[in-house]
DNA sequence: AACGGGGCCAACCGCCTTTCC
DNA sequence: CGGAAAGGCGGTTGGCCCCGT
């Protein structure tokens, strides 16, 4: 409502920025870290706001980003995860590590929705093959759509893993692979589904191990050299650490979890496997059913 | 060669959630 | 426990660039 914008000061800078910011930024974040966003601006001599600061950061300067053409792969990637999870582009883009949400939604509006209303111009109603609007727009709370949606994720991720579904989406979600090899971790959404394999592995096994494979859940920030941020705009070369989406709270938790299934692995599997074998059954809160395999528009 | 239109992408805006005090 | 601040996310916009006429 009433509610001030984040920059309220007049001396906040807007638009385009230019190297020197990026240098500077890149030179703060180098220091101290991503983190602390607030600070950034005054600490490392920027006149921009905390947010204008995180966005250029993470959609732009963190090492790790590819930019570019969008595969094959990762476009029916994308597709398929729009229509299991709907617009939620940071939860797309913990699947893509290399990609920013920022990036993905923008190839989602100019190409994909496109390609797909073309494909679907045929047999297709008006909304377009991907849409999922009307999810999307369910009166639900946001928190527990997303419960919904990170249960379906953990559920199609599992079976995914088990590779117990006779046709696959595009690339098997990748994200067991990508979550154990890649600390990068983006992963807000991917270790939300982590977390709930991790919670039901603290819950079923309280004896239990504990993290599996922490592999780097926080790898070096010094991964940018001083020439990544000068101008070239290519990024680095290996996913590495993003501070931004993966804050304190998830960051220590981002590696492992699911890389390696708990031992009393059973029921957890059954009950997650439930929704793919039985289809129709209500789950645990009637879990919204997916729209179809996307592969079909392609 | 000039102009117009469309595509693309970086950045902003506003709302919601989470964290801190 | 409640309010304020910070962080995060998705939608939208503005400007540049390319391509076709």
């Amino acid at each position: 409502m009433g509610r001030p914008p984040c920059c309220v000061k007049a001396e906040v800078k807007k638009g385009p920025w230019t190297p020197e910011e990026d240098l500077m930024l890149v030179a703060y974040i180098q220091e101290h870290g991503p983190g602390n966003w607030r600070a950034v601006p005054t600490n490392a001599g920027l006149m921009r706001c905390s947010k204008s600061c995180r966005l250029r950061w993470t959609n732009y300067l963190r090492p790790g980003i590819k930019r570019g053409n969008f595969s094959d792969q990762e476009e029916k990637l994308i597709v398929h995860l729009q229509a299991l999870l709907g617009n939620r582009w940071a939860a797309i883009a913990s699947y893509l590590p290399e990609r920013t949400d920022n990036d993905i939604k923008n190839y989602w509006n100019t190409h994909l929705k496109k390609k797909l209303k073309k494909m679907s111009a045929g047999g297709g109603g008006e909304e377009g093959a991907g849409e999922v609007k009307t999810r999307a727009a369910a009166p639900k709370g946001q928190w527990e759509r997303r419960l919904q949606t990170d249960i379906h994720t953990a559920r199609q991720a599992l079976r995914d893993a088990l590779s117990l579904d006779p046709s696959p989406p595009a690339k098997p979600l990748e994200w067991a692979a990508a979550t154990a090899a890649a600390p990068s971790s983006q992963a807000t959404y991917a270790s939300s589904a982590e977390n709930i394999a991790r919670l039901l592995e603290g819950w079923m096994q309280p004896s239990g191990g504990g993290k599996t494979t922490p592999s780097g859940s926080r790898s070096s920030v010094s991964v940018l050299s001083g020439e990544a941020a000068s101008a070239s705009h290519s990024g680095g070369a290996a996913p590495t650490y993003d501070g931004s989406t993966v804050t304190s709270k998830t960051k220590d938790e981002a590696a492992g979890a699911v890389t390696a299934p708990p031992p009393a692995f059973s029921m957890l599997e059954s009950w997650l496997l439930d929704d793919g074998m039985g289809h129709g059954e209500v789950g645990l809160m009637d879990v919204v059913v997916p729209l179809g395999d996307p592969s079909e528009f392609f």
